[in-house]
DNA sequence: ACTGGCACTCGAAACATGAGAGTGCCAGGG
DNA sequence: CCCTGGCACTCTCATGTTTCGAGTGCCAGT
């Protein structure tokens, strides 16, 4: 553990410089230290503590005989030691409500959220939305609308309707036809949950020519085709991003600003790291430069948290910048959103 | 006119200094220009002319006695003498037809569309929804699902059927309630566009004393309200984007790209852009450097076409770069891209 | 109308210099 | 044992100076 080999005043020397270094952008030296905090103790004395600290990595010189900087290392010590989550101010508190309160729609909902989280962080923020991979199909129904036309209609669990029209190549649809497919299609599928229903269609439209008279399998492949691409479209993970322009803050991200937009853009990634953040038992767990290199995301950190939809399912948001970040700050406002979020959407 | 003022081989200067501005990122001088393009004159002719075009705006010197950098103005006129649409290469064709071929679900064709285009041109691409705005609405039911549950149906000229469930406090709710409302809200907006529909759709919402039983208003309101909600969620136009790392490209927005992804974020004013810029006559557009100054994006170029969808009505596309870009090369791309995109709405 | 020549300007790069901030370390004091 | 003041040292940054070369403008000559 971290207590073993650094100080109680270590770490406070630790904090001190990610403060004062992620307010100032620039190293910071023994000086300014016990300058700008109360230490009882002497510049020299936290030099020596100082030297510890860069024994153990968890801060670097950027050049020999200048101030000191917080590694990666160093950054995750301090999270990890932040003792209580600073309370919102009342602004904030207000400003969350008056933001969000006024929307029904989930969907502006969601988009209301993405903007308040960016610029209350002044990050770049990110929400999934409720993931509907869990729900399950409660009915499937085909509805022959006219000797060419079938509506193919789908609804989930949560009460999203989904439907698709298929127009057939010839007019060999008659209700009764369309019946029986429907009985056979719904019967498979119904109770099922999406991902297990999208395998299940695969596995039907595949032996195809097992159930169905030669002549009208390329109807039912038809058929089952617009069924299949309703639940992948419903089983796919969406999120939002709201913020790019924080990137460009200068002094953050300089010379990988590509690579970081290059992610950002790559939706399937930050899907799978906030799903990977989220996993823990934390409720909001944060995830800071390297730790962050599988994704692309290298000199980035990144806070996350979920939020509960109704049903039992939950899905995440949360923020991504520069490891220089106000940890504490961003780690309380997601978490205050989150909850927030979890709440409205509870009530609805 | 430009050729009052520019003689023919001052034109050709200007285009040759486009040409190498664009590929080298550095200013151009006399001697590059009589190296690298066959004019059968000396450097001190090319710099009267240079002088001239100086004269007249359309290049400018970065400081006295370095190359040329064309101006907006130069880069207009380099635009508006382009004579014909370079024919893209034959690579190029064919990873359009594969690109695009793959796919019949509009989002997912969509969504590569502005992939493919953003990778073609090495730029920010946009393409927008196809706008439903001037669609009629064709069908409107309401179905009794028990004793608590009205789904609402709106099926659309294109043919998109939306639909909605809504679950109302009270176990109101017979057939025959729901058909008279039925027939009551379809006699009113059936015919009518969404813009339209949706106004009235509000008036009778504001209305609706006037033609129900009290105790009836508030189920009617609930109704009213998710056809309204219906109607807005497809009237909305939508943008999707691809590409923004190439904003970050070194040497080209430097210092303004955060207003740049700002001005991105804020799909509304590039909704504005696009439509502005598509609605003369032309088959793709260019708007150059202070051209979008009030978009936020004054330095920066866009180049916007658009694409028939099913049914009459154009949505538009195209992409978003530095004033220093292949203008000739993306006109072309953007053009292509777009026929083929409406190509492929219209077999579907 | 074009060309060659020439003086001039200005930025970029290379180098030198001094100031300042910050460190490491040591000997001495509570 | 921990802390302190002091001191020599190192490295960056800002500044100044010089040189070099690319490019221009202009003019006199074809």
């Amino acid at each position: 553990m971290a207590s073993e080999r650094v100080s109680e005043r270590g770490l406070a020397v630790l904090h001190a410089i990610v403060r004062d270094y992620v307010s100032s952008n620039e190293p910071v030296g023994s000086k300014a230290i016990v300058d700008r905090h109360r230490f009882g103790v002497s510049a020299a004395t936290i030099r020596n503590d100082m030297a510890l600290l860069e024994d153990e990595e968890l801060i670097a010189a950027p050049h020999t005989s200048s101030g000191r900087v917080p590694t990666d290392k160093g950054y995750r010590l301090y999270v990890d030691t932040l003792s209580r989550i600073r309370p919102l101010t009342s602004g904030q508190r207000s400003a969350i409500e008056r933001f969000l309160g006024e929307s029904h729609d989930l969907d502006d909902m969601l988009a209301r959220t993405v903007r308040l989280l960016s610029q209350l962080t002044n990050q770049v923020a990110v929400v999934q939305y409720p993931s509907l991979r869990r729900t399950k199909v409660r009915h499937i129904d085909l509805v022959a609308l006219g000797e060419d036309r079938v509506l193919c209609v789908l609804i989930l669990g949560t009460g999203v309707v989904e439907q698709q029209l298929a127009t057939l190549p010839a007019a060999q649809v008659t209700e009764a036809w369309v019946n029986g497919l429907r009985d056979r299609i719904a019967g498979a599928l119904v109770g099922l949950d999406l991902e297990e229903a999208e395998a299940e269609a695969q596995l039907l439209t595949g032996t195809i020519d097992d159930w169905v008279q030669p002549d009208e399998a390329d109807l039912v492949r038809l058929v089952l085709g617009v069924v299949l691409a309703q639940l992948q479209a419903n089983r796919s993970d969406r999120i939002t991003i709201a913020g790019r322009a924080n990137l460009s803050r200068p002094g953050d991200f300089e010379g990988s600003l590509p690579q970081v937009l290059e992610a950002i853009e790559e939706q399937v990634t930050l899907l799978r790291l906030f799903g990977e953040l989220v996993s823990g038992d934390r409720e909001v767990a944060a995830s800071i430069g390297r730790e962050n290199e599988p994704y692309g995301l290298a000199g980035a950190s990144v806070i996350a948290s979920s939020y509960e939809h109704e049903g039992d399912s939950r899905s995440n948001l949360g923020v991504l910048g520069p490891m220089r970040m106000d940890y504490a700050g961003n780690i309380a406002t997601v978490r205050a959103v989150a909850s927030y979020l979890s709440k409205m959407l509870g009530e609805a």
